[in-house]
This record gives C-alpha cells, sequence and structure tokens, in this order.
DNA sequence: CTCTATGTTTAATT
DNA sequence: GAATTAAACATAGA
C-alpha cells in the first residue's frame, strides 16, 4: 500500500492508535524486515517506552519514543498496519506485534507484509535514508519554483526523476504515471527541456493527485486515469493509451496529447 | 506456465 | 568514477 497518500492514511491510522500509549510487548522475528534482526533488540528498546509522535517523511513513517528512540516503518510494496483487540489471532502475513496500554485499555497493532519488501528500524537516531529524502510535497509544499530547483540538472527522464525519493520524496509509480498525464508532459522528456510553465503544470498535478488520493483513500476506493490502463482510450483525447518501460517500472501515457519536451518539431 | 505488480538495493555494464 | 540498466528480493493474482 505505499506511495505518500497511502503513508500518511498510515500515519494518521498509528497516530490515533498509538500516541500517548505504552509499549507493553513488542514481538517480531521476521529477519527479512526487521533491522537490527535480533528480536531482542527490538524488544528491550521498544517496551516499556510511550509513543510521543508518529510522523512520515516520504514514504517513511517515524514512530517516536521515550529516550530518543524510534522505530522507523517502511511500507515496502504490501506492507500496511492494522489495530486489532489484544487477543485477536495472528493475522495473515503478519510480520509484527505491539501490544499496547493506554488508560489501562489494552489494544495492539500488527505490520502485514506479504511480499516482505518492507522494514522495520529500531534505533536511537535517525537512518540515512530518512536523512537524505528530498523534498515532501505534503510536508513542505510543493509549487513550480521549488519543483525547478529539485530537478534541474538532472540528466534523466522526468519520470525516473520524480520517483527519486532524495529529489521528491514520496513519489511513486502511480503518481508519476498520473501527473505526467495531468500536465500533459510525455514520460520521456528531459527535466532540462522543461520550461516554468512545464515545472508549474507538473507540481499543480501532484498536488491535486496526492490530496485527492488522501480524500479518497481516508474512505473508499481511488481512481486512477491512466495507469494500469495500457491499451484502452486516453480519457482526454480518446487515442489509445502506450505503455512503456523506464528503470525497470512501466509508465502508461498518451502520445498523442502529451508533449514530448525537448524533440525536434515534427517536419512537414 | 507467463507476465505484471504501489519499492528499494545491489550487481553488472557502458 | 559516473551513469545507466538489469537483477534481485517474495508473493499473489490475472
Amino acid at each position: 500500500m505505499p506511495e505518500l497518500p497511502d503513508v500518511e492514511i498510515a500515519r494518521r491510522n498509528l497516530q490515533r492508535w498509538m500516541r500517548g500509549a505504552v509499549i507493553v510487548s513488542a514481538h517480531s522475528t521476521d529477519r527479512r524486515v526487521l533491522r537490527p534482526t535480533a528480536p531482542s533488540t527490538f524488544r528491550s528498546l521498544l517496551v516499556g517506552r510511550a509513543v510521543r509522535e508518529v510522523s512520515r517523511r516520504g514514504k517513511w513513517l517515524r514512530i517516536e519514543l521515550d529516550d530518543g528512540v524510534r522505530l522507523f516503518s517502511h511500507l515496502g510494496m504490501t506492507g500496511d498496519w492494522v489495530a486489532r483487540d489484544v487477543d485477536a489471532a495472528r493475522e495473515p502475513s503478519e510480520r509484527a506485534r505491539l501490544m499496547l496500554s493506554r488508560r489501562d485499555v489494552a489494544s495492539s497493532v500488527r505490520y502485514v507484509d506479504p511480499r516482505r519488501f518492507g522494514r522495520l528500524i529500531a534505533v536511537r537516531k535517525d537512518i540515512s535514508e530518512w536523512r537524505t529524502l528530498g523534498r515532501d510535497p505534503l510536508a513542505d509544499g510543493l509549487d513550480a519554483r521549488s519543483l525547478a530547483a529539485a530537478i534541474v540538472g538532472r540528466r534523466r527522464s522526468i519520470k525516473e526523476v520524480l520517483m527519486d525519493q532524495n529529489v521528491l520524496a514520496g513519489i511513486g509509480n502511480i503518481i508519476a504515471t498520473e501527473a505526467l498525464w495531468g500536465a500533459r508532459i510525455d514520460p520521456r522528456s528531459k527535466t532540462n527541456d522543461l520550461s516554468p510553465d512545464d515545472a508549474n503544470a507538473i507540481a499543480r498535478a501532484l498536488m491535486t493527485i496526492i490530496g485527492r488520493e488522501i480524500r479518497h483513500k481516508a474512505e473508499g476506493a481511488s481512481r486512477f486515469r491512466v495507469y494500469g490502463r495500457a491499451g484502452l482510450p486516453c480519457p482526454r483525447c480518446g487515442a489509445k493509451l502506450l505503455r512503456i518501460v523506464q528503470a525497470t517500472r512501466g509508465t502508461t501515457f498518451c502520445a498523442r496529447c502529451q508533449v514530448r519536451k525537448g524533440q525536434r518539431a515534427k517536419v512537414s
């Protein structure tokens, strides 16, 4: 469940479930997800400490505890946090469980992740993956100027740059695909061929999609215009949507109404 | 059986 | 050495 809007929803859930609670027990034996991998380290760092705050940058969650301890959580491709009764059975694909107590009320949260691309990192200082993250569109805001400053001087395509977490934090394949369609820009365009108007269009499209996804995800389903719809007609112009591969990730786009920047004008 | 998948890291290649 | 590309991870679903 991962891209900025999904992670933001997870943050709000965890904040609601955990803030002010004391961690009564912490259990995980998953050596793929856990860092450090020793279950005893996970337990001893977390147990007995209260949850101060749950924050997010990009796709990373940071659960801040007493004494400077923090639990970083990345959801990978299929990770999610769920709240359950203390005596509820183990979830399918459950990888970690925290038992909580708040005002004498007991509860539990579980980390589920079928593919186990996610991470749970219990540490006493911020990890480098967190420190090097780029601008977060939701937390820091994003406009034409800040986007242009972030992507300036890159040689890769705009699609790949948008997904670089150290450039912009939280943009994944879906949002990048959708935003470039919304901005009418061909995903193969190079960043240094983009005008200030282009940067403005992309920044606005990103903010629109992120806001809409958070709003919709909080309740129902989400709706994508082009992602996963290759071969179907473009919702804007009706041409058949194409699928290409960039940096091993599929990109769906409309070759008719998304303009490829930096290409020589078509000869007549 | 084959292909694809919301993400990131690491190895291989240019 | 920098940059780009492919592979790897682990599992599910079409």
